[in-house]
DNA sequence: AAACTGACTAATA
DNA sequence: CTATTAGCCAGTT
Protein backbone atom coordinates (compact mmCIF):
# COMPACT_ATOMS: atom_id res chain seq x y z
CA UNK A 1 0.00 0.00 0.00
CA UNK A 2 2.22 2.88 -0.99
CA UNK A 3 1.97 3.75 -5.03
CA UNK A 4 -1.80 3.19 -4.87
CA UNK A 5 -2.22 5.57 -1.75
CA UNK A 6 0.04 8.04 -4.08
CA UNK A 7 -1.97 7.50 -7.07
CA UNK A 8 -5.02 8.22 -5.09
CA UNK A 9 -4.15 11.53 -3.93
CA UNK A 10 -3.55 12.39 -7.70
CA UNK A 11 -6.53 11.60 -8.30
CA UNK A 12 -8.11 13.61 -5.64
CA UNK A 13 -7.02 16.39 -7.13
CA UNK A 14 -7.05 16.12 -10.59
CA UNK A 15 -11.12 15.37 -9.93
CA UNK A 16 -11.14 19.19 -8.59
CA UNK A 17 -10.50 20.81 -11.30
CA UNK A 18 -13.45 22.35 -12.73
CA UNK A 19 -14.52 21.91 -16.36
CA UNK A 20 -12.87 24.54 -18.32
CA UNK A 21 -9.88 24.74 -16.44
CA UNK A 22 -6.43 22.79 -17.15
CA UNK A 23 -3.83 22.07 -14.66
CA UNK A 24 0.01 20.27 -15.22
CA UNK A 25 1.88 17.57 -13.89
CA UNK A 26 3.59 19.26 -11.69
CA UNK A 27 1.01 21.27 -10.61
CA UNK A 28 -1.38 17.88 -10.09
CA UNK A 29 2.12 16.46 -7.84
CA UNK A 30 2.42 19.64 -6.05
CA UNK A 31 -1.06 20.07 -4.85
CA UNK A 32 -1.00 16.97 -3.82
CA UNK A 33 1.73 17.70 -1.66
CA UNK A 34 4.16 15.13 -3.88
CA UNK A 35 6.72 17.78 -5.52
CA UNK A 36 8.55 16.68 -8.12
CA UNK A 37 6.81 13.78 -9.09
CA UNK A 38 5.36 15.05 -12.46
CA UNK A 39 6.42 11.86 -13.87
CA UNK A 40 4.36 9.66 -11.89
CA UNK A 41 0.98 11.56 -12.63
CA UNK A 42 1.44 10.69 -16.28
CA UNK A 43 2.23 6.93 -14.95
CA UNK A 44 -0.93 7.33 -12.43
CA UNK A 45 -2.74 8.39 -15.73
CA UNK A 46 -1.12 5.77 -17.74
CA UNK A 47 -2.54 2.94 -15.10
CA UNK A 48 -5.87 4.56 -14.72
CA UNK A 49 -7.41 1.63 -12.87
CA UNK A 50 -11.48 1.01 -13.57
CA UNK A 51 -13.76 2.34 -11.34
CA UNK A 52 -12.29 5.91 -10.48
CA UNK A 53 -13.61 8.16 -12.69
CA UNK A 54 -11.50 11.46 -13.06
CA UNK A 55 -10.75 14.38 -15.66
CA UNK A 56 -7.49 12.84 -16.89
CA UNK A 57 -7.96 15.32 -20.32
CA UNK A 58 -7.50 18.10 -18.19
CA UNK A 59 -4.01 17.54 -17.31
CA UNK A 60 -1.83 19.02 -20.05
CA UNK A 61 2.08 19.67 -19.66
CA UNK A 62 4.11 22.58 -18.70
CA UNK A 63 4.36 23.99 -22.06
CA UNK A 64 -0.16 24.02 -21.84
CA UNK A 65 0.12 20.88 -25.00
CA UNK A 66 -1.33 17.59 -24.91
CA UNK A 67 1.66 14.92 -24.00
CA UNK A 68 2.11 12.90 -27.01
CA UNK A 69 1.29 9.16 -25.75
CA UNK A 70 2.61 7.57 -29.26
CA UNK A 71 -0.74 6.50 -29.95
CA UNK A 72 -2.94 8.71 -32.30
CA UNK A 73 -5.93 10.08 -31.68
CA UNK A 74 -5.63 10.00 -27.48
CA UNK A 75 -4.42 13.23 -27.35
CA UNK A 76 -6.86 14.04 -30.60
CA UNK A 77 -9.73 12.93 -28.17
CA UNK A 78 -8.00 14.67 -25.25
CA UNK A 79 -8.62 17.97 -27.45
CA UNK A 80 -11.60 17.70 -28.61
CA UNK A 81 -12.78 17.18 -24.95
CA UNK A 82 -11.16 20.20 -23.72
CA UNK A 83 -12.67 22.12 -26.43
CA UNK A 84 -15.99 21.20 -25.75
CA UNK A 85 -15.44 22.22 -22.08
CA UNK A 86 -14.36 26.00 -23.82
CA UNK A 87 -11.03 25.60 -23.34
CA UNK A 88 -9.29 27.06 -26.25
CA UNK A 89 -6.20 26.19 -28.43
CA UNK A 90 -4.57 28.46 -30.30
CA UNK A 91 -2.67 27.89 -33.79
CA UNK A 92 0.16 26.19 -32.24
CA UNK A 93 -2.39 23.70 -30.68
CA UNK A 94 -1.55 24.88 -27.27
CA UNK A 95 -3.36 26.63 -24.42
CA UNK A 96 -3.44 29.86 -22.37
CA UNK A 97 -2.32 28.70 -18.82
CA UNK A 98 -2.87 32.06 -17.93
CA UNK A 99 -6.08 32.46 -18.11
CA UNK A 100 -7.36 28.22 -18.27
CA UNK A 101 -4.61 27.06 -15.54
CA UNK A 102 -6.82 26.41 -12.36
CA UNK A 103 -5.39 27.59 -9.43
CA UNK A 104 -6.30 25.85 -6.19
CA UNK A 105 -8.34 27.98 -3.36
C1' DA B 1 20.68 -4.70 -6.92
C1' DA B 2 21.56 -2.46 -11.62
C1' DA B 3 19.94 -0.74 -15.86
C1' DC B 4 16.25 0.97 -18.67
C1' DT B 5 12.14 3.58 -19.42
C1' DG B 6 8.88 7.34 -19.23
C1' DA B 7 1.27 11.15 -20.47
C1' DC B 8 7.62 15.68 -16.91
C1' DT B 9 10.28 20.20 -16.36
C1' DA B 10 13.71 23.60 -16.79
C1' DA B 11 17.72 25.24 -18.96
C1' DT B 12 20.50 25.84 -23.41
C1' DA B 13 21.51 26.31 -28.19
C1' DC C 1 9.60 29.59 -32.01
C1' DT C 2 11.65 24.41 -32.02
C1' DA C 3 15.39 20.95 -30.83
C1' DT C 4 18.54 19.07 -27.58
C1' DT C 5 20.47 18.08 -22.75
C1' DA C 6 20.34 17.24 -18.29
C1' DG C 7 17.98 16.49 -13.87
C1' DC C 8 14.45 14.34 -11.85
C1' DC C 9 11.84 10.16 -9.28
C1' DA C 10 9.29 6.01 -9.39
C1' DG C 11 7.97 1.78 -11.91
C1' DT C 12 9.59 -2.22 -14.80
C1' DT C 13 12.70 -5.64 -16.36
Amino acid sequence: MSSTDTYARFYQVIRQVPQGYVVTYGQVAELAGLPRRSRLVGYALRQMPDGVNIPWWRVVNSQGRISPRGLDGCDEYQRILLEEEGVAFNDAGRIDLKRFGWIAD
